[in-house]
DNA sequence: GCTGGCATTATCATGCATGATAATAATATG
DNA sequence: CATATTATTATCATGCATGATAATGCCAGC
């Protein structure tokens, strides 16, 4: 008793037998309440990956609990706060319409790389790619979608090169690229 | 932009939408990365609510994402720190084999339900469900194991005149209900 | 030994999510 | 106007999660 339940990863089996566990529930007990079945309910809490949150949520109910589902950004790994700050401010002429911060680089990395990749210098490239990460900054290259034509095929080399497939089929025009 | 999204209850639905306008993909970007439909994407995003985990992880991955499903067992609403504190001290001579901390009153209700309905007096248990609410303590004591056939018994009666149905088939005896 | 509840797993039928496809509408650009 | 892309929805076939049931083994108490 008495256990910290305070670790961030736990499978869904996991969470499920714990908490019934805690409890003092059988399969049946959990099951009948939940309106589904204990054999579902064994499934789950035994090495089951495809749940339906339907299901889940029925469970949930049961086990007196709130299902809580979220979608967390990954973090640019090699991106510290240190980093962060370093590349507003190197960058920030770039953005002159709607000023950069550092939340920027890693909500909407993809507008971040569109600017860099039409605007800036050799350097200003090879310093967002340190920092992002060359993969993060790949991927970013590879969804932009708002680069002039140019810039567009120049890196649709790089990436294939890469072996990276990029998403981009075509380039709309916007207000800066022509 | 910069928008703060800190609010706790988002919708799936809404989650995958914004993240995705966020990234500037479209929806066959993203169904093709996750190896997915855009049908499907499209589904997801608009009223759906029967998701499957396996879809959401691989959603999740083209959105550059972590999924995180948590099971949070729900508070008793009725508890405050102060309620617990003082449920605690009443009722602590009740637990002499292992002390009664105020997390358990909400991570094991059941278990602390159990000894008040055995051993506590007329007053310990009105205290108590007073302190949990109704809703809650009548839950507890509908899914309560390890009462003697006595208790077991004359809570079931109440239970049914509750409309509550009780979990409890049988009782197993334990060291102390003999 | 026997008995009863429990957990796990297998099997099978069924219901539902998914994928593929197409039709439609909306938007933006030339 | 035509064109290109996207988003949404409908339809249908298919694959898979689910529910029902049973078989098995385990454990506890008689």
């Amino acid at each position: 008793m008495h256990d910290n339940n305070m670790s961030d990863d736990v499978s869904i089996s996991g969470q499920l037998k714990q908490r019934r566990l805690n409890l003092g529930l059988s399969l049946a007990d959990v099951a009948r309440r939940a309106g589904t079945s204990a054999a579902t309910l064994s499934r789950y809490e035994n090495g089951w990956t495809r749940f339906e949150t339907y299901t889940l949520r029925k469970l949930a109910l049961a086990l007196h609990c709130e299902l809580d589902i979220k979608l967390k950004p990954k973090k640019a790994r090699s991106m510290s706060n240190r980093d962060q700050q370093n590349a507003v401010k190197q960058l920030a002429r770039l953005f002159w319409d709607h000023p950069l911060t550092a939340e920027d680089l890693e909500t909407y990395p993809i507008w971040v790389v569109e600017r860099v990749l039409e605007f800036g210098s050799l350097s200003d490239i090879a310093f967002l790619r340190e920092r992002m990460g060359q993969q993060a900054f790949l991927t970013a290259v590879a969804t932009a979608q708002r680069l002039s034509p140019k810039t567009a095929n120049f890196w649709q080399n790089i990436l294939q090169l890469e072996g990276i497939i990029c998403t981009k089929k075509y380039s709309r025009n916007t207000a800066w690229n022509s």
